[in-house]
DNA sequence: TTTT
DNA sequence: TTTT
């Protein structure tokens, strides 16, 4: 691994939804997560206050995308160190594509958990409870078990104006499997 | 101005064009710049080097555009700190489409030239000269003349697979006046 | 404002202690907390598991010395961004000693309260209380009124070892009562 | 490694001298360089342009410090990334002292040489010339020669005031030895 | 001195 | 499209 420059993001912000974890072939995890940032300002002209919400589209590889589909849920507060990342792909009708990630992989990608874990002590998961910032208590990803069920009956159609799952077919970087966390 | 959460940016890299100016109805400008940065590995299977460079799209505001195409030019090497924005846009066939890039702007907002002046003491401009990573003489910002230019001739004719100039209609930030640097 | 170079901190982690509130001659607020990251790992050697804390004085000013004065506690989750300054002092025996602090201040300065509202809706302050990494309900500075009992009684007297309150006798910006938030 | 929290420095600047490298008993490389950063203002008071400069002490370790070593010098430009730590000592009168520093060390730490290479393509190093931002010819360490030449005549005393070569008897991270880069 |  |  070498660098030349320096391609760093830093999010702190809380999931819109709760991760969605596959797997690839070599059976490494892929977790995406949607994380929102806002800003609040006073519109100088009219003078009322507003806010613009950005959403962020991460995806974790390895452990920490386990550890994401473990502990986090819709509402978690996360930080997150990643890096940013252009795929291209087509759509249905053979357009090339473009999708902007933060990618968070390898030695350099951190994701650390914020607020302290929700529900007590040691006791039982949340359910379908929303996190109120925090995290939970570990147990099956909830994406995941959603997802098994629906190829069960029939391959994911891809509408037209839908980005597709990224398939991650040449990670850039070749150390994926040895990160020692 | 109020922030919830954390929406930050770093990058060191390289421009690999000059940077094009334009300005808002407002007269601030607006500089776009690519910017380059490359990770190379050994390829575990092959054993061979490997390279792969991400290419960014950034997009400074004010004072700062007004810098960057003062003195910025293809293969200056720059820092640049920023936020996260994705827009919406329309492609000629009135499908979404939504562009990523990396927003500097305002008090948060910081781009540093590196690698030291370019091209001697006090004495004249580079002219078609290339950057060797470094920053030049002030001078017009060489794109803004090509693109007024075109516009003599024809309105720029937008591909239906090419990414339109951003509009920035809603900047989501009011101060952009204001920034006392 | 201009800055030749990028000097830059990021810190997540919690308070050790309520923050100490002071006000500057000219009436700007200065907040002194102290923060806590920890890396833990498992000894090669012995294979015991192992902690590292590291602790980070920083120093606020203005507004968000405010903030921070009423919302944050022992305990209290905060990311904070600022930069670092070595200050030169005496101590007693008249050597120079050196302290190393993150200056949160001005328009790079950020403080962020994690891990949501401690302690209900709208209801009551914490009381005596301790924060589990979130933040609290707004009440008066808890420092700054037991500074305020002390000086009624005589002046801190400062031990030859111990180091001595910041005097921040000339802050490096002079912008610092007109940041916009 | 597992951390709580986030600690993390991000720097650029230029070397204020050659770097110091020496070696720990278990053959690891440590260098010792000192980063400028500087800030200037106008004066609201008088008017007059100001400048301040904050020197900032950064030890990198294993690979990293033998990089350093080899091609930084005196006035070289870097991008550093690394995490703060507080040391204790004692001066000569055996009082606790303590000294913070920017320690670049293990997956997380970051060294990018800026500025393109000085002194021209393939040809000779740069002898006792500065580096003007840039980075020079590979070459033995220049520190390292003058170190081992002063430990021929005698132990370097120590100056009461002066703070001692640190030591790190206890490196935090105990991966130092297996880092892939 | 904090958190887990 | 940049840099090395």
């Amino acid at each position: 691994m070498a660098s030349r420059g320096v391609n760093k993001v830093i999010l702190v912000g809380n999931l819109g939804q709760d991760p969605e974890i596959r797997y690839m072939p070599n059976g490494g995890a892929v977790a995406n997560i949607t994380i929102a940032t806002s800003e609040s300002w006073r519109d100088k002209a009219t003078g009322e206050q507003r806010e613009k919400t950005e959403w962020h589209r991460v995806a974790l590889f390895g452990k920490l995308a386990e550890v994401a589909g473990e502990y986090l849920r819709k509402g978690s507060q996360v930080y997150i160190e990643g890096q940013l990342q252009t795929r291209k792909w087509q759509d249905q009708s053979g357009q090339d594509r473009f999708t902007t990630e933060v990618v968070v992989q390898g030695f350099n990608g951190v994701m650390q958990m914020l607020g302290g874990r929700q529900g007590g002590g040691q006791g039982a998961p949340m359910g379908g409870q929303q996190q109120q910032g925090g995290w939970g208590q570990p147990q099956q990803p909830a994406q995941q078990q959603q997802q098994q069920q629906q190829q069960n009956y029939a391959p994911q159609q891809q509408p037209a104006s839908k980005q597709p799952q990224p398939q991650y077919n040449e990670p850039p970087m070749d150390f994926d499997d040895d990160i020692p966390f």
